[in-house]
RNA sequence: GGGAGCGUGCCGGAAUUGGUAGACGGACUCGACUCAAAAUCGAGCGCCUUCGGGCAUGUGGGUUCAAGUCCCACCGCUCCCA
């Protein structure tokens, strides 16, 4: 190794530990060194590629940022020192809305603005000492990333996989913009700007995910390195149903049918009135004269509601009978047509049979409606639960239908099924509540959809070598209004690329969230200036193997990459299909707060003078202590500046680390952090004491016979080496990581003089290598104060030497039924045999058998032996 | 209503295939050093106790030589889907 060799940070007749000077002249030096770079594709070491979420460049971090982007690097550190070629890029989602805000509010250049937030999160990031490939940088809002964002999107606009439709969208009614179905929560809000969200009739770019609903459902067992609770919740969102779709002729037409989808067929006998969406396309066509005033109106109503309103439990259901009747395909019975708000156009084929005795929402609808209810599945309990208006939506035996009596429901489903496809009326069907992704934005800072409309080419495709459509700058933004872009003549008006007559650009922009569907696999090949991504680069370092991230983004994010990996892969532009194989979803960092219960209000805590005995400043109230997530409004924000600028990142690191296991919630309590500063200021002491006598950090010679007080050191490193290097392999565990730490820097404090210097040497050595990925630049100036060559950071990650935790004597514990009665020094070698004479001959045994002999005798090996009397 | 997860000292949290419950840290108490404070160092720190021990991992059962860990029922909390 050929780097260069600094000093350390301070002389060594300095012995205050001041994070400050440590950390900024290493983090120089590193800079200078590029020790953070990618390895080059011939280094011939395994690739690992760790990946954290990129952020939005809001301009401040926070510390969930902090905590996110620090678990990734503690990965990436210590796979770099397991000989890993480690990739671990940063980017920034750098599209959205608040940069547009901005420019409304403050009459700000948007793309400056990103920029300069950009700038100020990088120097803010450098500070926690990320070992970040910098090189590989991107920004989603430059046209060098998002040109390839628009070639993308023309291979799956030519693959088939993207198209235009006119259909009922959710429209945020602040942001004025439509947005995706993942995109608005249970309540019917925006992810973003929480306002209820709206229906409009809109004719807008879909991308066909549903296409890839199996794969995308299938694969999730594929995932063994992701939570349990994401891969149930994409499994849900996704929401497969089997079941037949069902036609019903219309009376007294010959060529008009209602088709329905239902995944219980077995029902089919129970339907006593069939639903259409109000939406729905036959509703016009089959409405009769008398009831078209009813439906008109009724259709008006629910146009005011949200899609939860419609289908929320709790609200009665409403409808109007449009005056046809179809026929029951199963015994020829007529059923009146009714149009329901609860019955929704997007969803299966926007019509449903009600069968009231075996569906929740049948039932109400029915009893509502003064609607027959007929009970065609039996089981104990069945009728009973019918007649107290609940419906039974278990499976029984089949009632009052025909020559299918008697079977069970999962076998009449199948019977019923075939006999409807042999007579032309059924098919089997599976279903999903996955809707194509809506990805339209009328909104300025997006990528722009690279499209032109030509009145008689159709949506054309900007050719690729005119790739970017680039954003138009300094124009004026109002917020209000309709689409930025449709306002600007100059940029809209285009010939045709295809006819060369005169055409519009489209003007919708992009969903944020195609910007960042593919940009880990940018990160593999950044600089490429022919296509987005090589399939070499990609193949060598996808999938990526950490990925470290919030849970919100649990369906969002995750599961658009997800479908773009599958999509791309069709396409032959790359080889791999899943984008992450471990998925680490990090917990909160909450801060503390104190909320007066009568008024609801927070209280900042620099209002409350007693924090024992918390009061409202102004009631006298007696205040709740709470932790939750940090937030302005609830003046629980901890300034991650605040912290470096006091402590130094290290100890916000190891602090951040140490608190909470990573996928946990963690609340921040400052007399922890202060904890945490002390422990590092220990470290300082040690080291400043050891290098008295240790000067190297290549080993020494260790004489044959080791003190008591050698043997246990060495014992506690290597313990502690097997402990860390465990925390990593398997389920990622850093609190207790740094609790072996704190343990071995007891284990050399106690030990002191006694040590030989030899030992003294390895323990630190192993100390200060184990610290490294946790606190680089403590480690670092340690590696060099003690006459480390080259960084700490290119050393190998220490290797267990099983014959250090070899012990001549072994504690026993002495059981007597279970119970825990006493101990014994025991020879570490005694066999089982000897290990039941050595506890049978023991005064507790003596005592609590009482002389008498043990029924039954359990040893076990090197640990207990348990005497059943 | 369905599904997933969780429940351990004052607090954050540890506990291998079932094998010493409470690692490590914080808070707190006492002591040393100091004129004093901070820092530092040392000791203590689940509950009860007649000092033998007894009871303790949300509650109640069960399996086992042995249960925080496995099984059953229940209570409470969180999240997702309806």
């Amino acid at each position: 190794m050929n780097a260069a060799k600094p000093s350390a940070a301070t002389g060594p007749q300095n012995d205050r530990y001041d994070p400050a000077s440590v950390e900024k002249h290493w983090q120089a030096s590193w800079r200078d060194q590029g020790l953070d770079r990618t390895p080059p594709e011939n280094s011939g070491q395994t690739p690992f590629y760790a990946l954290s979420m990129f952020p939005y460049p809001s301009g401040s971090l926070h510390m969930g940022h902090v905590r996110n982007y620090v678990i990734t690097d503690v990965i990436a550190r210590v796979q770099r020192m397991r000989g890993c070629a480690v990739l671990h890029p940063m980017g920034w989602d750098a599209f959205g809305l608040p940069a547009e805000n901005a420019a409304i509010e403050r009459n700000v250049d948007p793309g400056e603005w990103t920029d300069h937030n950009i700038d100020q999160m990088r120097d803010q990031l450098n500070r926690l000492g990320l070992s970040i490939d910098w090189q590989r940088e991107q920004a989603t809002c430059h046209s060098d990333y998002y040109r390839w964002t628009q070639w993308l999107f023309l291979e799956l606009f030519e693959g088939g996989l993207a198209y235009r439709k006119n259909a009922t969208v959710n429209w945020d009614p602040v942001d004025q913009t439509v947005l995706a179905n993942e995109q608005v929560d249970a309540d019917g809000r925006s992810w973003r700007s929480g306002a209820l969200v709206e229906q409009r009739q809109l004719n807008q770019w879909f991308l066909r995910i549903t296409d890839y609903a199996e794969p995308l459902l299938n694969d999730l067992d594929k995932l063994n390195g992701w939570p349990e609770r994401v891969r149930t919740m994409q499994a849900n969102w996704i929401g497969r149903s089997e079941g037949a779709e069902i036609t019903f002729a219309v009376n007294g037409s010959t060529d008009q049918a209602i088709t329905v989808f239902t995944t219980r067929p077995d029902t089919l006998a129970g339907a006593s009135y069939v639903v259409l969406a109000p939406e729905h396309e036959l509703v016009d066509a089959l409405t009769t004269a008398d009831q078209v005033d009813a439906v008109e109106s009724f259709r008006k109503e629910v146009g005011r509601l949200s899609t939860i309103e419609r289908t929320s439990d709790d609200r009665p259901k409403r409808g109007v009978p449009i005056g046809a009747s179809v026929t029951n395909p199963l015994n020829g019975e007529s059923l009146p047509v009714w149009i329901a708000d609860y019955v929704l156009a997007e969803y299966g084929t926007g019509a449903v049979m009600g069968v009231p005795a075996h569906d929740q929402r049948d039932i109400q609808f029915a009893t509502a409606n003064d609607l027959p209810i007929r009970q065609v599945i039996d089981a104990e309990e069945a009728t009973e639960a019918i007649a107290a208006g609940k419906a039974w939506t278990e499976t029984g035996r089949l009632i009052n239908s025909g020559d299918f009596d008697g079977k069970n429901s999962n076998d009449a489903k199948v019977a019923i099924t075939r006999h409807g496809e042999a007579e032309g009326w059924a098919t089997s069907k599976i279903t999903y509540r996955l809707r194509d992704w809506l990805i339209s934005r009328q909104r300025y800072w997006g990528c722009p959809i690279p499209i032109v409309h030509c009145p008689d080419c159709g949506a054309v495709s900007v050719p690729r070598d005119q790739l970017p459509v680039e954003l138009p700058r300094g124009i004026d933004l109002l917020g209000k209004g309709g689409s930025p872009l449709s306002q600007q003549d100059d940029w809209v008006n285009v010939p045709c690329p295809n006819c060369g007559k005169p055409a519009k650009r489209e003007t919708d922009t992009m969903d944020t969230f195609m910007c960042s569907s593919w940009y880990f696999l940018r990160f593999a090949d950044p600089t490429n200036a022919e296509k987005p991504f090589s399939k070499e680069a990609v193949n060598r370092w996808l999938p990526v193997k950490q990925y470290v991230g919030g849970i919100e983004h649990a369906i969002l994010h995750l599961l658009y990459s997800r479908f773009f990996t599958k999509a791309l892969k069709d396409r032959g532009l790359i080889d791999v299909d899943e984008p992450f194989e471990r998925l680490l979803t990090q917990g909160m960092v909450q801060g503390v707060t104190y909320r007066n219960p009568s008024t609801g209000k927070y209280i900042a805590p620099a209002d409350v003078s007693d924090s024992e005995d918390p009061r409202d400043p102004h009631t006298g109230d007696q205040l709740e202590v709470l932790f939750e997530k940090m937030s302005k409004s609830k003046y629980n924000g901890v300034d991650p500046a605040a912290v470096i600028d006091r402590y130094g990142a290290d100890t916000a690191r190891m602090f951040i680390l140490f608190k909470a296991p990573p996928e946990k919630d963690l609340e921040w309590d400052d007399a922890d952090v202060e904890g945490q500063f002390r422990f590092l200021q220990r470290l300082w002491r040690l080291v400043e004491s050891a290098a008295k006598t240790v000067d190297t950090m290549e080993p020494l010679e260790r004489p044959d016979h080791l003190c008591e007080a050698d043997s246990s050191v060495r014992r506690a490193l290597h313990l502690a080496i097997e402990a860390i290097s465990e925390d990593f392999s398997d389920e990622i565990q850093l609190n207790t990581a740094i609790s072996e730490l704190m343990k071995l820097s007891n284990a050399i404090t106690a030990a002191g003089v006694e040590l030989s210097t030899p030992v003294l040497q390895e323990a630190l050595s192993g100390l200060i290598r184990l610290l490294a990925p946790f606190a680089p630049h403590l480690a670092e100036e340690f590696w060099k104060r003690l006459g480390g060559c080259g960084s700490v950071h290119h050393q190998n990650w220490p290797i267990v030497d099983q014959s250090a935790l070899v012990q001549d004597s072994v504690e026993l514990v002495i059981q007597v039924k279970g119970k825990v009665r006493g101990k014994l020094q025991v020879p570490a070698k005694a066999d089982n045999n000897e290990l039941k004479k050595l506890a049978l001959a023991s005064d507790v045994a003596q005592k609590w058998l009482d002389g008498a002999e043990p029924r039954r005798v359990i040893v076990v090996p090197g640990k207990l032996v348990n005497l059943v009397p």
